[in-house]
DNA sequence: CCGCGCAATACGTCAGACAATTGAGTTCCG
DNA sequence: CGGAACTCAATTGTCTGACGTATTGCGCGG
């Protein structure tokens, strides 16, 4: 029921599941009755005693189920007496690293390739850094300012983090979250296959001359001129992740 | 709460978390292993039991883990003596339909809007719709086109379920599959909210007119034009979602 | 009035047992 | 000799009961 397979475009596989587990039938109840809302965000669900009651199933079982909608960061759940699992509120980020962690896996399976990662990028950032000279406020032009300054006296390793927060940043200004849940990941993989070492001193400096302009532009209001300018920029860092036959 | 906010760059929380629960450790521990590829796709984890005395912990804790590394589609598990828990394939598809819980999510918890989605919506298909121009191939073409001819005498119901195939396949012929993650959840979303009462019998035909004039410009490998249309497109389709207060 | 410890509550973990499922090996009959 | 039915072992699914541990609120005493 759930197994939509909707990747695939023809009907692969029927099987006739003559039953699903316990947990996955509590599992698949409890997520219903959060994500349509009948349990509010931030409610308290009942204790795992009563919710084995309820559904007439053990502890144990129960304590399954949640864990799965703790995966799916559905639920929190802390300890105590005033503990027991609450519906979480979603967060854009939570979303962001499960996808990462899903896209990570799937290059790695040789289902996607790093071009396509680089392609979606391509698509998505520039239009961000458009959105971002178009809309964002103070704030958002503060914090984007923070990661373009004093970038020459790093040593590498922060220079490498410094450079991810510019663009990490750079989307989430955007004004879109939608945009930052999908970046986020597309960057994270990036990230993970990137040749730092073999990035040159000049080269780095390179990068961090166009942050500075990319920012001009945007703390500016240029739509076009940040849009153009964060193309080339990814363009020029494509090279950097190409090679990795490993 | 755990809101981490991963986005920032500061470091948020430094909550001395004095040690993770059991049951997440062993579930991060298997979780790097998987996604690191030391545990190859397909292959088979050691049973419950074994896991559990190879951790040192019982195999309910085990097993608690377990759920939460399915619930991400990280493994497969199957009973019998040639059962166990094998690593899963990643599959797009599942992906995707993760990601379209969670945006749903979002939506309904006012932490993103209908606006955040089309505007995301129109970065990506149209531009789905130039790489799909420039490289469909034959079998891909067919598909969609099957989606545009005959859809005059469809009832209403056939004929909403064959506008969302439409952009679907489109989608998925573009050759990345990245487009395809991303494009399918929010797709999702806002075919949940569409009110597809309020729409009239020459709107129906408007888009169909839309569809067939895409394909067209698809199948004649004229990139340009078929990024136009979908734009307009869309566009078009805007205000069908817009009028949402519940 | 303030601090300290105890009780209550709920999650976290463990151990052991039995049921259900599934495929492989084995046996038996045509 | 071949195939169908049966037995069996391995593994997950579920239950039960118990105890450990974190967290909070209340009451007691100084």
């Amino acid at each position: 029921m759930a197994a939509t397979r909707s990747g695939g475009g023809e009907s692969a596989k029927l099987r006739v599941r003559p039953v699903q587990a316990a947990y996955r039938q509590v599992a698949e109840q409890l997520r219903d009755q959060i994500v349509s809302g009948a349990l509010p965000s931030g409610s308290r669900l009942p204790s795992e005693t009563e919710l084995g009651s309820m559904f007439g199933v053990s502890r144990s079982t129960v304590r399954e189920a949640l864990r799965q909608l703790a995966s799916q960061h559905l639920i929190d759940t802390t300890r105590g007496v005033t503990g027991g699992s609450f519906v979480a509120a979603p967060d854009a980020g939570l979303i962001a690293d499960n996808l990462g962690g899903s896209l990570g896996l799937l290059v790695n399976s040789r289902g996607m390739t790093v071009d396509n990662l680089i392609e979606a990028r391509l698509l998505l950032e520039p239009n961000a850094a458009r959105l971002a000279a178009e809309r964002a406020d103070e704030d958002g032009l503060a914090e984007l300012r923070r990661t373009v300054e004093g970038t020459g006296h790093l040593d590498p390793d922060e220079g490498f983090t410094v450079h991810w927060d510019f663009h990490t940043t750079l989307v989430s200004i955007s004004g879109n979250p939608l945009l930052h849940v999908m970046c986020s990941p597309i960057n994270a993989v990036l990230r993970g296959r990137m040749h730092r070492d073999r990035i040159s001193r000049p080269a780095w400096d390179g990068i961090d001359e166009d942050h500075v302009k990319i920012y001009e532009a945007v703390a500016g209001g240029e739509a076009d001129i940040a849009e153009t300018l964060v193309r080339e920029h990814l363009l020029g860092l494509k090279p950097l992740y190409e090679r990795m036959e490993d």
